[in-house]
DNA sequence: GTCTATACTGTGATAGAC
DNA sequence: GTCTATCACAGTATAGAC
């Protein structure tokens, strides 16, 4: 009875058990997508039983579902403290390299957004159009202020937004590309893309 | 017999079927990705039985790869014609362009890529290491010239052709979290990305 | 050359022993 | 609370009729 559904009243074993189980589906689903997952992998890769991570999870789509919950939440913090202040520019840069932190510290979190994204966002567009887009809209004008007070130059500011997501996200979920062109100089890659992220924005952004 | 791994040889029925099968396959494995897709769907989709299906192609596999095989000539096409000039920030900016016009007529095709890049690129590794690196290699070392020359801003090349993929296929790839965020104004969202586009690489590349 | 029927495997989920 | 055994079904693929 005690469904992982609530994280209340658990024994430190369940906790646990669910964690472990957490943690190998967000490897299994970042790699193949929910369709492409399968429970046995995620049993493989925890080492537990399959009947035993189905105790735990009431099913699949109720694993799939906890990680993207809490998925969000990480995902959107970067975002939101993207804040007033009177250099915009560093401000912005700032959100930059917290961004490609990200990819760089959570690549599975990328991937397992980018799948749900790619495959149409069945299971997230409620989200998207809520909490995303009212952040974003938030977010956005606080830029157009920028623009309008002339401290950056005029730009689009969900289409700076929106670059900022894809070029940074991109070093998570195609970093096997990045890494088959880098080859030998592969392993700086995350210190040459925020070199070169902050040269851009700061040409894009500076009068 | 005539199997369809060759294209020589055939009857117009034939080639046609091919066709369907792989316009059909296109927007399953585009959506789903490898494992996700199913011949049921593939068969779904384009009408055929799925026994049909097995007699043009040697199985799931093959129909995959074949896909693959014809997207990456189409892919790095945009990339081949980037020239020698003496604009190389115009130069620059009409393959953004390029590369953009291709995210709005072909998002399909860049969704079947990303899902397999993103899945580890099982089954197009190789081509990623040879073909792709060999081309984006010279082409770097184009745009090293450039800046040599001091015609560009000093920047780094692979990372500006990163960004330039990443920011271009975003649209096509993440097309449902653009619409979602843009809402009423995501009907223009590819003239609105093309103007902010050309605008940053011009800040970036131009002194 | 295409279909129906079917074999065989992988997958999600459950029952019941311990 | 966890495991073994197992079910029902979906999925790939093939055999053989037409």
């Amino acid at each position: 009875m005690a469904r992982a559904a609530s994280t209340k009243g658990q024994t430190r074993i369940q906790r646990e058990k669910t964690e472990e189980i957490l943690e190998a589906a967000l490897e299994v689903f970042a790699t193949y997508g929910f369709r492409g997952a399968t429970i046995d992998q995620i049993a493989l890769q925890s080492g537990l039983s399959k009947p035993n991570i189905l105790y735990y999870f009431d099913g699949k789509e109720a694993i799939h579902a906890k990680l993207l919950s809490r998925l969000l939440t990480t995902w959107l913090e970067p975002l939101k403290h993207l804040g007033d202040s009177d250099n915009p520019v560093d401000e912005i840069c700032a959100y930059v390299a917290r961004k490609l932190a990200m990819s760089r510290d959570y690549p599975r979190e990328s991937r397992l957004f980018a799948n749900e994204i790619i495959q149409g966002a069945p299971r997230i567009l409620t989200e998207l159009k809520g909490q995303l887009k009212t952040l974003t809209d938030e977010k956005a004008a606080l830029i157009q202020n920028w623009c309008d007070a002339g401290l950056i130059k005029p730009i689009d500011p969900y289409h700076l937004i929106f670059s900022i997501w894809a070029t940074t996200q991109h070093y998570a979920d195609f970093d096997v590309q990045v890494c088959a062109v880098l080859s030998d100089k592969a392993d700086s890659r995350f210190d040459q893309a925020a070199a070169f992220l902050d040269n851009m924005y700061r040409a894009t952004l500076t009068h």
